[in-house]
RNA sequence: UGGGGCGUAGCCAAGUGGUAAGGCAGCGGUUUUUGGUACCGCCAUGCGCUGGUUCGAAUCCAGCCGCCCCAGCCA
Protein backbone atom coordinates (compact mmCIF):
# COMPACT_ATOMS: atom_id res chain seq x y z
CA UNK A 1 0.00 0.00 0.00
CA UNK A 2 1.28 3.82 -0.61
CA UNK A 3 3.14 4.79 2.52
CA UNK A 4 3.83 8.58 1.45
CA UNK A 5 5.45 9.02 4.81
CA UNK A 6 8.19 6.70 2.75
CA UNK A 7 10.91 8.27 1.28
CA UNK A 8 11.00 7.41 -2.60
CA UNK A 9 14.46 5.48 -2.40
CA UNK A 10 13.40 3.31 0.16
CA UNK A 11 10.38 1.97 -1.55
CA UNK A 12 10.57 -1.37 -2.53
CA UNK A 13 13.58 -2.14 -0.68
CA UNK A 14 13.92 -5.80 -1.18
CA UNK A 15 14.79 -8.04 1.76
CA UNK A 16 18.58 -8.07 1.21
CA UNK A 17 18.42 -4.97 1.26
CA UNK A 18 16.54 -4.16 4.03
CA UNK A 19 18.86 -6.39 6.22
CA UNK A 20 22.10 -4.57 4.79
CA UNK A 21 20.16 -1.47 5.86
CA UNK A 22 19.12 -2.58 9.16
CA UNK A 23 22.86 -3.80 9.71
CA UNK A 24 24.90 -0.67 8.71
CA UNK A 25 22.09 1.49 10.90
CA UNK A 26 22.75 -0.62 13.78
CA UNK A 27 26.20 -0.86 13.83
CA UNK A 28 26.29 -5.00 13.06
CA UNK A 29 28.61 -3.65 10.05
CA UNK A 30 30.81 -0.79 9.38
CA UNK A 31 30.25 -0.98 5.80
CA UNK A 32 29.18 -3.21 3.43
CA UNK A 33 31.04 -5.72 1.51
CA UNK A 34 29.51 -8.51 -1.09
CA UNK A 35 31.19 -10.26 -4.02
CA UNK A 36 30.37 -12.04 -7.09
CA UNK A 37 31.51 -15.82 -6.97
CA UNK A 38 31.33 -17.80 -10.24
CA UNK A 39 33.33 -20.54 -10.84
CA UNK A 40 35.25 -20.52 -14.00
CA UNK A 41 34.16 -23.77 -15.73
CA UNK A 42 31.10 -21.65 -18.66
CA UNK A 43 30.49 -17.92 -19.88
CA UNK A 44 28.33 -15.88 -17.75
CA UNK A 45 24.58 -15.45 -18.62
CA UNK A 46 21.16 -13.57 -18.11
CA UNK A 47 20.71 -15.62 -14.75
CA UNK A 48 24.53 -14.52 -13.51
CA UNK A 49 23.77 -10.54 -14.50
CA UNK A 50 20.64 -10.94 -12.02
CA UNK A 51 23.46 -11.65 -9.59
CA UNK A 52 26.13 -8.99 -10.51
CA UNK A 53 23.88 -6.79 -10.71
CA UNK A 54 22.60 -7.38 -7.11
CA UNK A 55 26.01 -7.69 -5.78
CA UNK A 56 27.06 -4.74 -7.25
CA UNK A 57 24.27 -2.68 -6.98
CA UNK A 58 23.66 -3.28 -3.22
CA UNK A 59 27.52 -2.20 -2.89
CA UNK A 60 27.33 0.77 -4.38
CA UNK A 61 23.94 2.07 -3.34
CA UNK A 62 25.36 1.33 0.29
CA UNK A 63 29.03 2.69 -0.44
CA UNK A 64 30.63 -0.11 0.18
CA UNK A 65 32.70 -2.45 -2.41
CA UNK A 66 32.32 -5.76 -4.49
CA UNK A 67 34.50 -8.32 -5.19
CA UNK A 68 34.97 -10.50 -8.16
CA UNK A 69 36.02 -14.18 -6.64
CA UNK A 70 36.41 -17.04 -9.28
CA UNK A 71 35.58 -19.83 -7.13
CA UNK A 72 38.08 -21.90 -8.55
CA UNK A 73 38.66 -25.38 -6.53
CA UNK A 74 36.73 -27.94 -8.61
CA UNK A 75 40.35 -28.18 -11.56
CA UNK A 76 38.25 -30.75 -13.53
CA UNK A 77 35.77 -28.02 -14.69
CA UNK A 78 37.79 -25.04 -14.72
CA UNK A 79 39.97 -22.94 -17.35
CA UNK A 80 41.51 -19.31 -18.33
CA UNK A 81 39.63 -19.24 -21.24
CA UNK A 82 36.27 -18.81 -18.67
CA UNK A 83 38.64 -16.62 -15.74
CA UNK A 84 39.25 -14.05 -19.26
CA UNK A 85 35.28 -13.63 -20.29
CA UNK A 86 33.99 -13.48 -16.68
CA UNK A 87 35.80 -10.73 -16.47
CA UNK A 88 34.99 -8.94 -19.71
CA UNK A 89 31.45 -9.59 -19.18
CA UNK A 90 31.07 -8.06 -15.52
CA UNK A 91 33.13 -5.01 -17.36
CA UNK A 92 30.87 -4.87 -20.20
CA UNK A 93 27.64 -4.59 -18.15
CA UNK A 94 29.37 -1.51 -16.13
CA UNK A 95 30.93 -3.13 -12.97
CA UNK A 96 33.93 -2.42 -11.83
CA UNK A 97 35.88 -4.35 -9.03
CA UNK A 98 38.62 -1.95 -8.55
CA UNK A 99 41.47 -4.62 -7.34
CA UNK A 100 39.36 -6.59 -5.86
CA UNK A 101 39.57 -9.71 -8.20
CA UNK A 102 40.31 -13.08 -6.14
CA UNK A 103 40.64 -16.99 -6.50
CA UNK A 104 39.71 -19.30 -4.30
CA UNK A 105 42.95 -20.71 -5.23
CA UNK A 106 44.52 -18.23 -3.67
CA UNK A 107 43.27 -19.65 -0.33
CA UNK A 108 44.31 -23.24 -0.84
CA UNK A 109 47.39 -23.21 2.02
CA UNK A 110 45.39 -20.97 4.74
CA UNK A 111 42.37 -23.72 4.00
CA UNK A 112 44.89 -26.66 4.48
CA UNK A 113 45.96 -24.98 7.74
CA UNK A 114 42.37 -24.78 8.78
CA UNK A 115 41.76 -28.39 7.94
CA UNK A 116 44.49 -29.56 10.08
CA UNK A 117 43.46 -27.09 13.19
CA UNK A 118 39.86 -28.84 12.77
CA UNK A 119 41.87 -32.68 13.04
CA UNK A 120 43.62 -31.43 15.91
CA UNK A 121 40.54 -30.16 17.58
CA UNK A 122 38.83 -33.52 16.69
CA UNK A 123 36.30 -32.42 14.25
CA UNK A 124 37.43 -33.80 11.08
CA UNK A 125 38.90 -37.20 10.12
CA UNK A 126 40.21 -38.80 7.32
CA UNK A 127 37.88 -41.68 6.15
CA UNK A 128 39.16 -44.63 3.66
CA UNK A 129 35.23 -45.86 2.49
CA UNK A 130 35.26 -45.90 -1.31
CA UNK A 131 32.80 -42.93 -3.12
CA UNK A 132 30.11 -45.63 -3.57
CA UNK A 133 30.64 -46.62 0.38
CA UNK A 134 29.77 -42.86 1.44
CA UNK A 135 27.12 -42.73 -0.26
CA UNK A 136 25.57 -45.86 1.47
CA UNK A 137 26.60 -44.86 4.65
CA UNK A 138 24.71 -41.51 4.21
CA UNK A 139 21.32 -42.84 4.35
CA UNK A 140 18.44 -41.46 2.42
CA UNK A 141 16.06 -38.65 2.74
CA UNK A 142 14.03 -39.57 5.05
CA UNK A 143 16.65 -42.70 6.95
CA UNK A 144 19.53 -41.25 8.90
CA UNK A 145 22.45 -41.93 7.68
CA UNK A 146 25.47 -44.25 9.67
CA UNK A 147 29.04 -43.32 11.07
CA UNK A 148 31.86 -44.71 9.30
CA UNK A 149 33.88 -47.27 10.34
CA UNK A 150 36.85 -44.58 10.28
CA UNK A 151 35.13 -42.09 11.89
CA UNK A 152 37.12 -42.88 15.07
CA UNK A 153 40.38 -42.89 14.18
CA UNK A 154 42.92 -40.61 16.81
CA UNK A 155 43.95 -37.17 15.10
CA UNK A 156 47.17 -38.09 15.00
CA UNK A 157 46.58 -40.50 12.36
CA UNK A 158 43.98 -38.42 10.35
CA UNK A 159 46.64 -35.75 10.54
CA UNK A 160 49.53 -38.51 9.28
CA UNK A 161 47.45 -39.28 6.46
CA UNK A 162 46.23 -35.88 6.04
CA UNK A 163 49.47 -34.76 5.03
CA UNK A 164 50.16 -37.94 3.36
CA UNK A 165 47.06 -37.52 1.10
CA UNK A 166 48.39 -33.66 -0.04
CA UNK A 167 52.01 -35.30 -0.59
CA UNK A 168 50.14 -37.54 -3.24
CA UNK A 169 50.92 -40.79 -1.87
CA UNK A 170 47.02 -41.76 -2.34
CA UNK A 171 45.17 -42.38 -5.91
CA UNK A 172 41.83 -40.50 -6.53
CA UNK A 173 38.30 -41.36 -4.28
CA UNK A 174 41.43 -43.31 -2.29
CA UNK A 175 39.95 -41.49 0.36
CA UNK A 176 38.89 -38.26 1.81
CA UNK A 177 38.69 -35.75 4.74
CA UNK A 178 35.55 -35.18 6.46
CA UNK A 179 34.46 -32.64 8.81
CA UNK A 180 32.57 -34.68 11.62
CA UNK A 181 29.29 -33.42 12.62
CA UNK A 182 26.35 -35.50 12.82
CA UNK A 183 25.43 -38.77 10.46
CA UNK A 184 21.92 -38.60 11.80
CA UNK A 185 20.82 -34.81 11.15
CA UNK A 186 17.97 -34.17 9.00
CA UNK A 187 19.97 -32.10 6.76
CA UNK A 188 22.04 -34.09 4.61
CA UNK A 189 25.12 -31.45 4.68
CA UNK A 190 25.43 -32.03 7.65
CA UNK A 191 26.23 -35.79 7.40
CA UNK A 192 29.84 -35.25 7.92
CA UNK A 193 30.56 -33.64 4.88
CA UNK A 194 33.45 -33.95 2.62
CA UNK A 195 36.22 -31.15 3.07
CA UNK A 196 38.99 -32.32 1.15
CA UNK A 197 39.20 -35.06 -1.84
CA UNK A 198 42.14 -36.39 -4.06
CA UNK A 199 42.07 -34.93 -7.64
CA UNK A 200 45.29 -36.02 -9.33
CA UNK A 201 44.90 -32.89 -12.00
CA UNK A 202 46.80 -29.92 -13.06
CA UNK A 203 44.46 -26.24 -12.01
CA UNK A 204 44.70 -23.13 -14.40
CA UNK A 205 46.26 -21.34 -11.79
CA UNK A 206 47.85 -23.90 -9.12
CA UNK A 207 49.11 -26.28 -11.65
CA UNK A 208 50.70 -29.67 -10.09
CA UNK A 209 50.99 -27.87 -6.55
CA UNK A 210 48.40 -29.44 -5.47
CA UNK A 211 46.52 -32.61 -5.36
CA UNK A 212 43.86 -32.60 -3.02
CA UNK A 213 41.45 -30.04 -3.39
CA UNK A 214 38.96 -28.22 -1.28
CA UNK A 215 35.44 -28.74 -1.73
CA UNK A 216 32.69 -25.65 -2.49
CA UNK A 217 31.50 -26.04 1.11
CA UNK A 218 35.19 -26.04 2.62
CA UNK A 219 35.84 -22.77 1.22
CA UNK A 220 33.37 -20.70 0.15
CA UNK A 221 32.50 -19.32 3.49
CA UNK A 222 36.02 -19.05 4.94
CA UNK A 223 37.12 -17.42 1.38
CA UNK A 224 34.10 -14.98 2.44
CA UNK A 225 35.65 -14.38 5.91
CA UNK A 226 39.11 -14.00 4.69
CA UNK A 227 37.67 -11.05 2.43
CA UNK A 228 35.57 -9.90 5.39
CA UNK A 229 32.43 -9.79 2.94
CA UNK A 230 29.57 -9.29 5.43
CA UNK A 231 26.69 -10.47 3.18
CA UNK A 232 27.42 -12.74 1.11
CA UNK A 233 24.14 -13.94 -1.33
CA UNK A 234 23.83 -16.50 -3.05
CA UNK A 235 21.09 -18.45 -4.37
CA UNK A 236 18.14 -20.41 -2.73
CA UNK A 237 19.74 -24.21 -3.41
CA UNK A 238 22.27 -22.74 -1.20
CA UNK A 239 20.08 -22.51 2.00
CA UNK A 240 20.61 -26.28 3.24
CA UNK A 241 24.08 -25.14 3.12
CA UNK A 242 24.19 -22.49 5.39
CA UNK A 243 24.36 -24.48 8.69
CA UNK A 244 27.30 -25.71 7.29
CA UNK A 245 28.76 -22.79 6.24
CA UNK A 246 28.50 -20.88 10.20
CA UNK A 247 29.70 -24.47 11.03
CA UNK A 248 32.78 -24.19 9.43
CA UNK A 249 32.74 -20.53 10.30
CA UNK A 250 32.28 -20.78 14.11
CA UNK A 251 35.15 -23.88 14.15
CA UNK A 252 37.91 -22.63 12.94
CA UNK A 253 39.81 -18.76 13.50
CA UNK A 254 38.68 -16.76 10.53
CA UNK A 255 39.63 -13.15 10.68
CA UNK A 256 35.15 -12.00 10.27
CA UNK A 257 31.99 -13.62 10.27
CA UNK A 258 30.32 -13.28 6.95
CA UNK A 259 26.89 -14.15 6.88
CA UNK A 260 25.04 -16.10 4.21
CA UNK A 261 21.39 -14.84 2.24
CA UNK A 262 19.62 -16.69 -0.46
CA UNK A 263 17.50 -15.58 -2.93
CA UNK A 264 15.61 -17.38 -5.92
CA UNK A 265 17.32 -17.88 -9.31
CA UNK A 266 15.69 -16.25 -12.41
CA UNK A 267 14.39 -18.41 -15.05
CA UNK A 268 12.75 -16.76 -18.12
CA UNK A 269 10.27 -17.78 -20.79
CA UNK A 270 11.54 -19.90 -23.34
CA UNK A 271 15.37 -19.70 -22.25
CA UNK A 272 17.07 -22.45 -20.70
CA UNK A 273 19.68 -21.23 -18.21
CA UNK A 274 22.28 -23.93 -17.36
CA UNK A 275 26.04 -23.76 -17.44
CA UNK A 276 25.89 -27.50 -18.58
CA UNK A 277 22.97 -27.74 -21.43
CA UNK A 278 24.51 -23.95 -22.56
CA UNK A 279 28.24 -26.33 -22.85
CA UNK A 280 26.19 -28.96 -24.27
CA UNK A 281 24.82 -26.65 -27.10
CA UNK A 282 28.36 -25.40 -27.77
CA UNK A 283 30.57 -28.11 -27.74
CA UNK A 284 28.30 -30.31 -29.87
CA UNK A 285 28.82 -27.47 -32.31
CA UNK A 286 24.23 -26.48 -31.99
CA UNK A 287 25.39 -22.97 -31.80
CA UNK A 288 28.41 -21.11 -33.24
CA UNK A 289 30.17 -20.56 -30.14
CA UNK A 290 29.35 -18.98 -26.78
CA UNK A 291 28.58 -15.95 -28.19
CA UNK A 292 25.43 -16.80 -30.76
CA UNK A 293 22.91 -14.57 -30.87
CA UNK A 294 20.55 -17.10 -29.70
CA UNK A 295 22.18 -17.68 -26.60
CA UNK A 296 21.13 -16.20 -23.45
CA UNK A 297 24.60 -15.57 -22.33
CA UNK A 298 25.57 -11.92 -21.68
CA UNK A 299 27.88 -11.96 -25.04
CA UNK A 300 25.34 -13.47 -27.03
CA UNK A 301 22.78 -10.59 -25.85
CA UNK A 302 25.65 -8.18 -26.19
CA UNK A 303 26.09 -9.63 -30.05
CA UNK A 304 22.35 -9.36 -30.26
CA UNK A 305 22.87 -4.96 -29.67
CA UNK A 306 21.74 -5.46 -26.05
CA UNK A 307 22.53 -2.69 -24.54
CA UNK A 308 24.24 -3.26 -21.01
CA UNK A 309 22.02 -0.80 -19.31
CA UNK A 310 18.84 -2.48 -20.71
CA UNK A 311 19.92 -6.03 -18.81
CA UNK A 312 20.59 -3.61 -15.56
CA UNK A 313 16.82 -2.04 -16.17
CA UNK A 314 15.82 -5.41 -16.59
CA UNK A 315 17.47 -6.95 -13.40
CA UNK A 316 16.47 -3.77 -11.44
CA UNK A 317 12.87 -4.71 -12.33
CA UNK A 318 12.39 -8.49 -12.07
CA UNK A 319 13.48 -8.10 -8.23
CA UNK A 320 14.80 -9.76 -5.37
CA UNK A 321 12.74 -12.58 -3.58
CA UNK A 322 12.09 -16.22 -2.78
CA UNK A 323 9.31 -16.78 -4.51
CA UNK A 324 10.11 -19.49 -7.65
CA UNK A 325 9.87 -17.65 -10.90
CA UNK A 326 9.65 -17.40 -14.36
CA UNK A 327 9.74 -13.79 -15.86
CA UNK A 328 8.66 -13.72 -19.22
CA UNK A 329 11.10 -12.64 -22.17
CA UNK A 330 8.57 -9.83 -22.87
CA UNK A 331 10.04 -7.57 -19.94
CA UNK A 332 13.73 -8.04 -20.73
CA UNK A 333 12.23 -7.06 -24.55
CA UNK A 334 10.69 -4.38 -23.23
CA UNK A 335 14.16 -3.12 -21.39
CA UNK A 336 15.56 -2.69 -24.46
CA UNK A 337 12.99 -1.39 -26.69
CA UNK A 338 12.56 1.25 -24.39
CA UNK A 339 16.01 2.00 -24.27
CA UNK A 340 17.19 1.78 -28.17
CA UNK A 341 13.91 3.68 -28.59
CA UNK A 342 15.93 6.69 -27.83
CA UNK A 343 19.39 5.32 -29.35
CA UNK A 344 19.30 3.86 -32.18
CA UNK A 345 19.46 4.73 -35.37
CA UNK A 346 16.12 3.50 -38.23
CA UNK A 347 16.42 2.28 -41.33
CA UNK A 348 14.00 0.30 -44.20
CA UNK A 349 14.39 -2.81 -44.88
CA UNK A 350 12.45 -5.19 -47.18
CA UNK A 351 12.50 -9.24 -46.13
CA UNK A 352 9.75 -10.50 -48.76
CA UNK A 353 10.29 -7.95 -51.81
CA UNK A 354 7.16 -7.47 -54.08
CA UNK A 355 8.24 -5.12 -56.94
CA UNK A 356 7.08 -2.05 -58.32
CA UNK A 357 6.89 -0.03 -61.08
CA UNK A 358 5.75 3.44 -60.71
CA UNK A 359 4.86 3.54 -64.69
CA UNK A 360 4.83 7.99 -65.08
CA UNK A 361 8.11 7.92 -63.63
CA UNK A 362 11.14 8.56 -66.28
CA UNK A 363 12.94 5.83 -66.86
CA UNK A 364 16.58 6.10 -66.25
CA UNK A 365 15.94 8.54 -63.43
CA UNK A 366 16.91 8.10 -59.93
CA UNK A 367 16.90 10.84 -57.29
CA UNK A 368 17.99 11.25 -53.21
CA UNK A 369 15.66 11.99 -50.48
CA UNK A 370 16.28 12.80 -47.20
CA UNK A 371 15.44 10.44 -44.49
CA UNK A 372 15.45 11.08 -40.78
CA UNK A 373 17.49 8.35 -38.71
CA UNK A 374 15.98 8.48 -35.51
CA UNK A 375 12.95 10.90 -35.05
CA UNK A 376 13.14 10.52 -30.86
CA UNK A 377 16.48 12.17 -31.73
CA UNK A 378 17.06 15.14 -34.37
CA UNK A 379 20.83 15.34 -33.44
CA UNK A 380 20.96 11.87 -35.06
CA UNK A 381 20.69 13.51 -38.33
CA UNK A 382 19.49 12.06 -41.70
CA UNK A 383 20.28 9.69 -44.30
CA UNK A 384 20.23 9.59 -48.18
CA UNK A 385 17.40 7.07 -49.56
CA UNK A 386 17.36 6.52 -53.11
CA UNK A 387 14.34 6.85 -55.54
CA UNK A 388 13.46 5.33 -58.38
CA UNK A 389 11.06 3.81 -61.10
CA UNK A 390 11.51 0.47 -59.94
CA UNK A 391 11.06 -0.11 -56.53
CA UNK A 392 10.57 -3.21 -53.97
CA UNK A 393 8.32 -3.16 -51.26
CA UNK A 394 7.15 -5.72 -48.53
CA UNK A 395 4.81 -8.89 -50.11
CA UNK A 396 2.39 -8.20 -46.43
CA UNK A 397 2.29 -4.42 -47.26
CA UNK A 398 -0.02 -5.44 -50.18
CA UNK A 399 -3.51 -6.92 -50.44
CA UNK A 400 -5.44 -7.12 -53.66
CA UNK A 401 -8.71 -7.85 -51.62
CA UNK A 402 -7.48 -5.80 -48.09
CA UNK A 403 -9.87 -6.51 -45.17
CA UNK A 404 -10.86 -3.86 -42.90
CA UNK A 405 -8.66 -2.16 -40.58
CA UNK A 406 -6.05 -2.57 -43.76
CA UNK A 407 -4.69 0.82 -44.64
CA UNK A 408 -1.60 -0.77 -46.69
CA UNK A 409 -1.33 -0.77 -50.49
CA UNK A 410 -4.29 -1.96 -52.72
CA UNK A 411 -5.61 -1.69 -56.03
CA UNK A 412 -6.63 1.80 -56.75
CA UNK A 413 -5.54 2.75 -53.16
CA UNK A 414 -3.26 5.34 -52.66
CA UNK A 415 -0.62 5.56 -50.32
CA UNK A 416 2.92 7.47 -48.75
CA UNK A 417 6.10 6.13 -49.42
CA UNK A 418 8.01 7.55 -46.37
CA UNK A 419 10.47 9.90 -47.52
CA UNK A 420 9.10 9.35 -50.98
CA UNK A 421 6.07 9.96 -52.93
CA UNK A 422 2.36 9.33 -52.55
CA UNK A 423 1.70 6.66 -55.33
CA UNK A 424 -1.55 4.91 -56.49
CA UNK A 425 -1.87 1.41 -57.38
CA UNK A 426 -2.84 0.80 -60.78
CA UNK A 427 -2.63 -2.65 -61.61
CA UNK A 428 -1.50 -6.09 -59.99
CA UNK A 429 0.29 -8.04 -62.57
CA UNK A 430 0.09 -11.95 -61.85
CA UNK A 431 2.16 -14.84 -63.40
CA UNK A 432 0.45 -18.25 -64.70
CA UNK A 433 0.04 -19.53 -61.46
CA UNK A 434 -1.70 -16.88 -60.43
CA UNK A 435 0.68 -15.34 -57.80
CA UNK A 436 1.48 -11.50 -57.94
CA UNK A 437 4.84 -10.74 -59.51
CA UNK A 438 4.71 -7.08 -60.24
CA UNK A 439 2.95 -3.84 -59.07
CA UNK A 440 1.95 -1.02 -61.58
CA UNK A 441 1.68 2.33 -59.75
CA UNK A 442 1.93 6.03 -60.54
CA UNK A 443 3.24 8.49 -58.35
CA UNK A 444 2.16 12.19 -57.45
CA UNK A 445 5.59 14.36 -58.44
CA UNK A 446 3.69 17.01 -55.55
CA UNK A 447 4.44 14.75 -52.88
CA UNK A 448 8.16 14.78 -53.07
CA UNK A 449 10.08 14.20 -49.67
CA UNK A 450 6.30 12.02 -48.41
CA UNK A 451 4.63 15.73 -47.99
CA UNK A 452 1.21 16.12 -48.63
CA UNK A 453 0.64 18.95 -50.29
CA UNK A 454 -3.28 19.68 -49.55
C1' U B 1 13.84 -39.16 11.04
C1' G B 2 13.39 -36.28 7.07
C1' G B 3 15.46 -31.06 6.40
C1' G B 4 14.95 -26.31 3.94
C1' G B 5 12.18 -22.69 0.96
C1' C B 6 7.82 -20.61 -1.36
C1' G B 7 2.26 -19.58 -2.50
C1' U B 8 -0.84 -11.65 -3.89
C1' A B 9 -3.85 -10.79 -11.55
C1' G B 10 -1.54 -14.25 -17.58
C1' C B 11 4.05 -13.01 -15.80
C1' C B 12 7.17 -10.34 -12.17
C1' A B 13 6.24 -7.72 -7.61
C1' A B 14 4.92 -3.97 -3.35
C1' G B 15 2.50 -4.82 1.14
C1' U B 16 4.66 -5.99 8.20
C1' G B 17 -3.66 -5.01 11.73
C1' G B 18 -6.91 0.35 8.90
C1' U B 19 -9.82 -1.70 3.96
C1' A B 20 -4.94 -4.61 -2.52
C1' A B 21 1.37 0.08 -5.24
C1' G B 22 4.02 -0.35 -9.65
C1' G B 23 5.95 -2.76 -14.10
C1' C B 24 5.39 -6.37 -18.24
C1' A B 25 1.63 -8.67 -21.22
C1' G B 26 -3.43 -7.84 -22.92
C1' C B 27 -7.71 -4.70 -24.33
C1' G B 28 -9.89 0.21 -25.84
C1' G B 29 -8.74 5.38 -27.48
C1' U B 30 -5.73 10.16 -28.88
C1' U B 31 -1.40 11.92 -31.47
C1' U B 32 1.82 10.26 -35.39
C1' U B 33 5.45 10.68 -42.60
C1' U B 34 7.66 3.83 -38.38
C1' G B 35 0.60 -0.34 -37.75
C1' G B 36 6.82 2.23 -33.76
C1' U B 37 7.09 5.86 -29.83
C1' A B 38 4.45 9.03 -26.53
C1' C B 39 -0.06 9.96 -23.97
C1' C B 40 -5.11 8.63 -21.82
C1' G B 41 -8.33 4.79 -20.05
C1' C B 42 -9.61 -0.51 -18.64
C1' C B 43 -7.58 -4.89 -16.36
C1' A B 44 -7.73 -8.80 -8.09
C1' U B 45 -15.04 -7.05 -3.70
C1' G B 46 -9.96 -10.06 -3.38
C1' C B 47 -4.21 -12.22 -1.53
C1' G B 48 -3.53 -21.24 -1.93
C1' C B 49 -7.85 -23.42 1.25
C1' U B 50 -10.76 -23.78 5.90
C1' G B 51 -11.66 -22.18 10.55
C1' G B 52 -10.41 -18.73 14.64
C1' U B 53 -8.93 -13.84 17.12
C1' U B 54 -10.37 -8.57 16.15
C1' C B 55 -14.62 -2.95 15.34
C1' G B 56 -11.37 -4.22 11.26
C1' A B 57 -7.01 -9.63 8.60
C1' A B 58 -3.11 -10.47 2.46
C1' U B 59 -0.91 -9.17 7.28
C1' C B 60 -2.02 -12.49 13.88
C1' C B 61 -3.34 -17.93 15.48
C1' A B 62 -4.64 -23.17 14.18
C1' G B 63 -5.25 -26.96 10.71
C1' C B 64 -5.02 -28.40 5.81
C1' C B 65 -3.51 -28.13 0.31
C1' G B 66 0.00 -27.20 -3.55
C1' C B 67 4.86 -26.17 -5.78
C1' C B 68 10.42 -25.95 -5.58
C1' C B 69 15.37 -27.59 -3.54
C1' C B 70 18.59 -31.42 -0.94
C1' A B 71 20.84 -38.24 -0.72
C1' G B 72 28.41 -35.23 -5.93
C1' C B 73 34.72 -36.86 -3.54
C1' C B 74 30.05 -30.45 -8.65
C1' A B 75 29.33 -25.40 -7.58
Amino acid sequence: MNRPDMAAEERGRDFIREVIASDLAEGRVKSVVTRFPPEPNGYLHIGHAKSICLNFGVAAEFGGRCHLRMDDTNPTKEEHEYIESIQEDVRWLGFDWGKHLYFASDYFETLYEWAEHLIREGKAYVDDLSPDQIREYRGTLTEPGKNSPWRGRTAEESLDLFRRMRAGEFANGERVLRARIDMGSGNINLRDPVMYRILHAAHPRTGDKWCIYPTYDFAHGQSDAIEKITHSLCTLEFADHRPLYDWYIENLPTPSRPRQYEFSRLNLTHTMLSKRRLNQLVTEKHVSGWDDPRMPTIRGLRRRGFPPAAIRDFAQRVGITKSDNVVETALLEHCVRELLNKSAQRRMAVLNPLKVVIENYPEGKSEELDAVNNPEDPASGTRRVPFSRELWIERDDFREDPPKKFFRLAPGREVRLRYGYFITCRDAVKNKAGEIVELRCKYDPETRGGNAPD
